[in-house]
DNA sequence: AAAAACTTTCAGAATATTTTGAAAATTCAA
DNA sequence: TTGAATTTTCAAAATATTCTGAAAGTTTTT
């Protein structure tokens, strides 16, 4: 296999797996290109390079930062602005993990804070329905505390457990 | 809020949260609505309480039940196939989260398996590649490494812990 | 074996999401 | 300023996903 054609299928890869996780294709695709190249791009590079239009590159590119995946570089004497990737694959992880609590699970804790609320636990059936949406609130904030302390504190035994062979 | 009025919300935000985890909003709804509901379901009701087609709703029972949310009850006298939601929050969650590592996490870790096979570090360039797509690869096995001993292992600190406030 | 009761399938319709591309807005150099 | 270069916006087009409903398939009863 060839380099071209390996990056090739990672930028494929990268964009079809997206999809799976919430992310749009062309998205990861800009992503990939950008992790792979070893210098800064610009849009028009981008556009020529994916076949796609000038909109969907800058939507996407602004989105990307918004993930905080991917850094605008000003280069000196160029009007075009310049784009870089953070290659730090852990920080990269770290940044997609904190996007998707966002969107995940956050929304779920404060829905069932609002459910819980609204109703007083005066029958059984509505104890029933309190019973289910508590346990949905803590089994959420469970997973928001473990993912949370997770990428939080570089300190936890598991992180840094695993740093020592990430590093290697 | 009346108990009518919080179901229906439940229901409501359940497919529309769903929508962000990569699972379909009536799917979602069919699910919440089965967590919610004291005896099981049949098609027919199903059908009715959420206005939605008969082949629609067969369809996500079928995915239902290939996530391992919900079960087929056969009530004795009935021709009709009846549905039970897992009501086990606990269970519910880490059926989801398999779910999702089959779906998200083992398709990236064996996408770069094939990457690095193809490629032979010859040359600087290809030397770049192959530390990103290593790097990718380990948090991915990291990640699904903890994943997997967070769900599997009951003996789990972090899960014990939690069981404790959790059955509170 | 036929009919009734029920479940599954799937092509086309409806809906939702993504993409395009040209016009508007912004930035910068002269 | 002006105007050229560049970025942003957004309505319409393209694409992808989900849903419907009727026909086909199954299972059970008579």
């Amino acid at each position: 296999m060839e380099l071209k054609e390996a990056k090739d299928k990672f930028i494929h890869t990268w964009g079809t797996l997206a999809t799976q996780w919430g992310i749009n294709r062309t998205m990861a695709q800009i992503h990939a290109l950008l992790l792979l190249s070893p210098k800064s791009m610009n849009a028009d590079e981008i556009m020529a390079d994916l076949q796609i239009s000038r909109g969907n590159v800058n939507m996407n590119l602004r989105d990307l930062m918004d993930w905080g995946l991917i850094y605008k570089q000003l280069l000196p004497g160029e009007r075009k602005e310049y784009f870089i990737a953070e290659k730090d694959i852990w920080k990269v992880a770290k940044q997609i993990a904190k996007e998707r609590r966002r969107r995940e699970i956050t929304p779920l804790i404060e829905a069932m804070e609002d459910l819980k609320e609204g109703i007083q636990p005066d029958t059984a059936e509505k104890e029933e329905f309190l019973k289910i949406v508590n346990d949905i609130s803590k089994v959420s904030v469970f997973a928001d505390t473990t993912l949370t302390s997770l990428l939080k504190s570089e300190e936890n035994w598991l992180v840094n457990n695993f740093m020592k062979i990430f590093s290697k």
